[in-house]
DNA sequence: TAAATAAAGTACATTATGTTGTTTATCTTT
DNA sequence: AAAGATAAACAACATAATGTACTTTATTTA
């Protein structure tokens, strides 16, 4: 159950992620049961089994791909450049990144403000931060700071978007 | 079972407050069972169900009761500060209080980074800022980040402390 | 088209939840 | 200090959810 071209592998994990993100829109993680994702997803739960041990693991699974998609946008941003001018170029990609995204993390944030995709959030755009601007500074707290600022304004934003 | 001054109502609250606690040094959340929670505090399975539906209600009692304390520490900050100051005062009384109660804190965040706690830090301080600082700038945007900011470096801080 | 293998289907053991009713222990009040 | 009130322990049960094993069916790949 690990070949990762075989189309009804890529089906079901697609059909599964999609299920969950739906649950997500209604439902806090922790209320949505395993069942709920497979009845949804018109898959059999044994075939659930098949591909994760738990819905914890279908979620981070899913996670991962997220991350995946922001460490690739986050890629275009040069390397050597001031960490303040870095940190406006992130500002910039990193809501773009949400915006496209936007039904996704608003379904997992809304209910949930769920702290495993902050994690990835923070931790995607960290190691980012590491490889490209050589500060000085007393590193971990001061980015801190500054990932803490902006992980939170682009959550306002989802939510002054959702008003509309 | 709504008498707050019986001794055993204290009591059972306070051992199951303890308890919780404990388990999240070494577990998440949601790995916690009612009865893991129930075994280490020496109290029986249908006495916690007198006294809260789930073990989320368990959590957020006990959060409300941390946000008290906090709210409380917040009130020895002036009213009517320019935002730069009250930001100031803000940071030493958001850290005192963390490192006050760092070993609850340190049980919730480690393993968890919990966003339920992470909400009542936002909104104590959220709900004082309004109350204190009139501020004409775009507002929740603003704050938002200033308070993310904060949270953030209140967690690395945890985490540097841990370190010894 | 055949061989490989994923998904569906079925059944079962185990664990966790939540509830109810009874007995025992503890607390409060007078 | 005793009586009445009530919380906690105890026990039993129904239900829901998890996780696993095995067989059959459908899909995919080569």
């Amino acid at each position: 159950m690990n070949n990762k071209t075989d189309l009804r592998i890529i089906k079901t994990n697609k059909v599964l992620y999609e299920s969950l993100v739906n649950l997500l829109k209604d439902k806090t993680f922790e209320e949505i049961k395993v069942s709920d994702i497979c009845d949804k997803a018109l898959v059999n739960r044994s075939t659930f089994y098949a591909h994760f041990n738990d819905k914890y693991e279908l979620f981070i699974s899913f996670i991962n791909d997220l991350k995946e998609s922001l460490i690739k946008e986050l890629s275009i941003i040069e390397k050597g450049l001031p960490l303040k001018e870095y940190y406006l170029k992130l500002i910039e990609v990193f809501l773009n990144h949400i915006e496209g995204k936007e039904n996704i993390y608003r379904s997992i944030l809304i209910n949930n403000r769920n702290s495993i995709i902050m994690d990835m959030i923070y931790n995607a755009i960290n190691e980012d931060i590491k490889d490209k601007v050589d500060t000085n500074k007393p590193n971990d707290i001061f980015i801190s700071y500054y990932l803490g600022a902006l992980i939170n304004v682009g959550i306002e934003c989802l939510k002054m978007i959702k008003m509309f």
